[in-house]
DNA sequence: TGATTGCAGATTGTTGACAATCTTCATCGG
DNA sequence: CCGATGAAGATTGTCAACAATCTGCAATCA
């Protein structure tokens, strides 16, 4: 007999959660307050627990806090979501490089990484678009923790946080985005980590982000994404011109 | 008559603040334990801000937290200097990237920066090694800003926040670190960044990223060094090498 | 003797009450 | 009529007491 080792959150978790789940059901909205005695009213605790748990969305920006005046539901703007992109982008970089330090064949951990890469074909998962966007951040964060970069994961695992949230409020459509393309994607990019294939590695994540976002774009026509993405870790090739030259 | 403008931090932020320079001072050290009451005794206050602060100072990594165990000032190692480097490496070179979109000409925000570097030359300030290390972060943070990506240089600013604190920890040494050339690298970066000279910001960036911890590193002479800053930004020269041959 | 159990002290987690602050709106004076 | 002033209500910030949990040690039993 084997217990398995009680997850239990802490009380303010449970409230950060139970938020940042109304926020996806559409129960709150953007610009909505977060009244302590209130929320504490409704979820049957004190309000100690519930200020705790908004400052804990403060701090993953799902919510703003001004000095004495309250919480608010943060209204993210699209610069918001290539923000997030751009930081995903920089870091995840970071995180599979160290990733490839691993040995795939001996390291463990590459196990939990490769079963969640595989819950991305289970077709339940791919029926319900916030249930595959969940699975498929989850694989990406898996992936990252193989970096053991316990500062840079934290930060991508935050910003996987709020992408569900930023999506949903700005009412980003991703009902047509292709899964099967999405899953090859992936599929390339643990061959690139396994095998250590670098600049494999590189641009499949390149790739991922730039065709995510460029998803994203579709309900932005006006957003402005030329290049943002290229830079500035493309500085080395013109440089290396320069120097050729 | 114009009055400034009440900085008044909260009472947590406070707290946190009289945490971080007791771990400074060395009156705190690695391992002990943060008391809620005992230090609510000593500020004079009640137990809820500094429970507050605490947890502030937990999301910067400072401390550590174990449910319902209290919690207890960070051991980092160097491995955790390392981390952060790279961190800020990686993210100072996306917001250096970013600052560059602005016209130096005419965005009144490069005063402040200009100031804070300028202020790296009193010698008052180099005199005191702590305070050059402050000063030399507090330029960076108010560079970093012009790039105007809130998440980005929040996560910049929580490890500038780090580094005094890992410093004293470990016993860094930086009486010995040159001053002046220190201040000649930042000069030549924001000659590079007013210019939007990519190549040369990016050098002048790696290059006192690369010199830091260089000098950090003389005391841990088994820290391995090798390639950890070159990569996964170099890998666009591999890149293109292989696509030319 | 060695491992488990139970107890006491210490410390964190939670609660409800009180104080300070902010927002709103009506009042006042020009 | 318009802006400034002041009070009332709402909400956050702080506090001290209580409950729950953890740690360490002694007592118990095989």
């Amino acid at each position: 007999m084997s217990l398995e080792p009680l997850p239990e959150l802490s009380t303010s978790e449970l409230v950060a959660q139970r938020i940042r789940d109304a926020i996806l059901d559409g129960a709150m909205r953007p610009g909505d307050r977060l009244v302590e005695a209130d929320i504490a009213a409704e979820l049957g605790v004190s309000r100690g627990p519930v200020r705790e748990g908004i400052r804990l969305l403060a701090g993953e920006g799902l919510v703003v806090l001004r000095r004495n005046r309250g919480a608010v539901v943060t209204s993210p703007t699209f610069e918001d979501v290539l923000e997030v992109y751009v930081l995903r982008l920089s870091l995840g970089l970071l995180a599979i490089h160290h990733a490839m330090q691993l040995d795939a064949a001996t390291a463990p951990e590459f196990a939990d990484v490769e079963l969640l890469l595989r819950r991305l074909h289970d077709p339940e998962v791919q029926a319900d678009p916030l249930l595959m966007m969940q699975a498929d951040l989850q694989f990406q964060s898996a992936l990252f923790d193989l970096s053991g970069l316990p500062r840079v994961t934290a930060v991508l695992d935050q910003t996987a946080r709020d992408i569900p949230v930023f999506v949903k409020v700005l009412g980003i459509t991703y009902d047509d985005v292709d899964h099967a393309a999405l899953v090859q994607r992936h599929e390339r990019l643990m061959v690139a980590v396994r095998a250590r294939h670098r600049t494999d590695a590189e641009h499949a994540w390149r790739e991922h982000v730039r065709l995510t976002v460029g998803e994203f774009a579709r309900g932005y026509p006006d957003a402005q994404l030329d290049g943002i993405f290229d830079l500035p870790l493309m500085h080395h090739v013109l440089d290396h011109h320069e120097h050729l030259g």
